[in-house]
RNA sequence: UGGGCGAUCGUUCAAUGGUAGGACAAUGCCCUUUGGAGGCAUUUAUCCAGGUUCGAAUCCUGGUCGCCCAGCCA
């Protein structure tokens, strides 16, 4: 059993430079006593994607294995985009990654102590109001390679700055007629430097203190002061805030206060993948899928539906590392992890995507001639990865379903399944050997007619005779059917954002990412299946129940998200034969 | 072009001055009552040029290339 416990465990011995820097930092006591805190710091704007589940593994892993703690924190500066729905839906994914946080925080529980920290820097002249429109600011602030140039508000006094900004914040002032900013450095080679704004006025109704504020922090005004007041030693980010911790650290100390220390690291990118909450909201939005958590989504309640793992999403995002340069996870490494996860667990059933009929011409009668009451009960694995898992009786009849790719009237070259004289296996059942085909005006076969081995039952041939072959199947009296989602990438670029002039990412969008069967097949055990119950359709894929599904309901219906497929080596060989 | 960050197999992460290694992918073989799983093997890498050193992916110098920054977003 090469369990991905290990593997974990063997990535966990391999250094990565965040987990260097905290145990460097932990043996030189460079915090003292106090235990390592971290923090999670997602803004309730969007639903958390896979990219995040990066942030949280490291965020929550990393205080873990130093016996310290984690906050989650709603960074909610922005009223605008933040809703109550995001929130409820963060945690539930935090805690699904499987993980608790140690204290539930909001920047805008800060809100009181910022303004008071907002006023210390006025009065002491480190910051001032500004009239200048967003344009004129934008234009003040100079280029990548020209200084920025001073406001014409830059040197009013603290008392003017000070009566001012209480008034912004007495709801005196209309939205976008002031800012305050801090008072740096208009001419620094660092445009997070150049006179950054604090203080935005808006008139909007924040989702938990209403109408309290008409004023609201910057991100770079609130973060790290929010870091400072939970006292977290180690603030882990992703890499383009590199050049956001001068400002940060300004404050910090004008402030002096408590000195968090932020490292950076790359965000996850994965193959045929939109990590951009932006985007993502869009997908929403415009209906391209059906909600947040549309299993095509890389949202990870979007995951959870398509039968997704914590354990693999886990394992892929440890196996995958950290470091500090960009780059792009191949999608294959994820799948892989999935699959390894699900082929332990899953229990193993019988489903026929695409029906064919196969019927055993020599199968004994039933009583009274009535050939199709005929049924034996095979005993099945539930698992041949695991035997715990026990096993169960699988009705077989004289009329079954196959899949229909598995039967060609002109065998390919390498073609081990069923065409006319080959003999092949039924998975735990008998050998049958094709003897003749119906087909429908079209020409496309619609019955096979084949003969059994009564000798082979159980699916060996007492005289020791091979197969080449093996296959899948469901006694036609006893299938149940249901409806079948078969998911596809999203995208049909490696690279999403690889787009033409002119062109937009979700031009690349896989028009054929979401295919849906009804005719499907499947063994009678199926009308059991749970929400949580993950099953391999022998031979064809991983699949789960989706909450469509209303088993108990008078129609029983029945809906499967295909997680993944199984590896498919023929698919291989003939697409090189095609190609 | 100002500032910041980075560069190791196809991809990704290790090697912390001392045999360039793992995972994914790919290829071939073995095995198989899932063309799944598993096993074995193979291919491919230190951006370039100098320098320091007994010894450099690692240190130094100079290039090259890539990413990020000009929101009253985070």
């Amino acid at each position: 059993m090469t369990d991905s416990h290990t593997e974990i465990q063997d990535e966990r011995t391999h250094s990565n430079f965040l987990r260097d820097q905290i145990a460097e930092d932990v043996r030189t006591k460079k915090y003292g006593d106090a235990q390592v805190q971290t923090r999670f710091p997602p803004e309730p704007n969007g639903y958390l994607h896979i990219g995040h589940a990066k942030a949280i593994f490291l965020d929550f892993g990393l205080a873990d294995e130093f016996g310290g703690k984690t906050n989650l924190r709603f960074d909610d500066t922005n009223p605008e985009k933040e809703e109550t729905e995001y929130v409820e839906s963060i945690k539930t994914d935090v805690r699904w990654l499987g993980f608790d946080w140690d204290r539930l925080c909001y920047a805008s529980d800060y809100f009181g102590q910022l303004y008071e920290w907002a006023l210390q820097l006025v009065k002491a002249g480190k910051a001032y109001v500004d009239d200048l429109s967003a344009d004129e600011i934008r234009r003040h602030r100079g280029t990548l390679t020209e200084p920025g140039t001073d406001s014409p508000y830059r040197n009013r006094s603290a008392e003017e700055n000070l009566d001012l900004f209480q008034r912004m914040k007495s709801g005196e002032f209309a939205d976008g007629s002031r800012v305050l900013r801090a008072k740096i450095d208009m001419a620094s080679p660092n445009l997070n430097m150049r006179d950054p704004v604090m203080y935005r006025i808006l008139h909007a109704t924040h989702h938990r203190t209403g109408d309290e504020w008409c004023i609201y922090p910057m991100y770079d005004y609130a973060h790290g002061q929010s870091d400072s007041i939970e006292r977290v030693t180690h603030s882990m980010c992703t890499l383009e805030f590199t050049d956001h911790q001068p400002l940060y650290k300004w404050f910090i100390a004008q402030l002096g206060i408590f000195p968090s220390q932020q490292i950076e690291f790359d965000r996850l990118n994965l193959t045929y993948t939109l990590l951009s909450k932006r985007k993502l909201l869009q997908l929403v939005q415009e209906n391209r899928v059906n909600a947040w958590d549309d299993p095509r989504m890389p949202t990870l309640s979007g995951m959870r539906r398509r039968g997704f793992s914590p354990g693999a999403i886990r394992s892929f995002v440890i196996s995958a590392g950290v470091s500090r340069t960009n780059g792009m996870v191949e999608i294959e490494m994820l799948e892989h992890f999935q699959r390894d996860d699900l082929n332990h667990r899953a229990r193993r059933a019988m489903a026929v995507l695409h029906p064919l009929k196969l019927v055993i011409d020599n199968y004994p009668e039933g009583p009274e001639g009535q050939k199709e009451d005929f049924v034996e009960f095979v005993e099945v694995a539930n698992n041949p990865e695991d035997p715990s898992a026990g096993t169960r009786q699988v009705p077989f009849s004289r009329e079954l379903f196959i899949e229909h790719d598995d039967f060609r009237e002109v065998p390919p070259p390498k073609y081990y399944r069923l065409s006319p004289g080959k003999e092949v296996r039924l998975r735990n059942a008998y050998f049958v050997t094709a003897q003749r085909v119906v087909k429908d005006a079209q020409g496309n076969p619609v019955e096979v007619h084949c003969t059994y081995d009564p000798a082979s039952r159980g699916g060996n041939s007492p005289d020791g005779r091979k197969v080449k072959s093996t296959m899948h199947w469901v006694s036609a009296a006893h299938a149940i059917s249901a409806e079948i989602r078969l998911y596809d990438k999203l995208f049909t670029k490696p690279d999403p954002g690889d787009v033409e002039e002119g062109q937009d990412v979700l031009d690349n969008l896989n028009p054929n990412s979401l295919e849906i069967l009804t005719g499907a097949m499947l063994e009678p055990s199926l009308a059991n299946a749970k929400l949580e119950d993950r099953f391999q359709f022998e031979r064809v894929g991983y699949f789960c129940l989706d909450p469509d599904s209303a088993p108990d309901s008078v129609e029983g219906k029945l809906v499967f998200n295909r997680t993944l497929p199984l590896k498919d080596t023929w698919a291989k060989i003939e697409k090189k034969a095609g190609a």
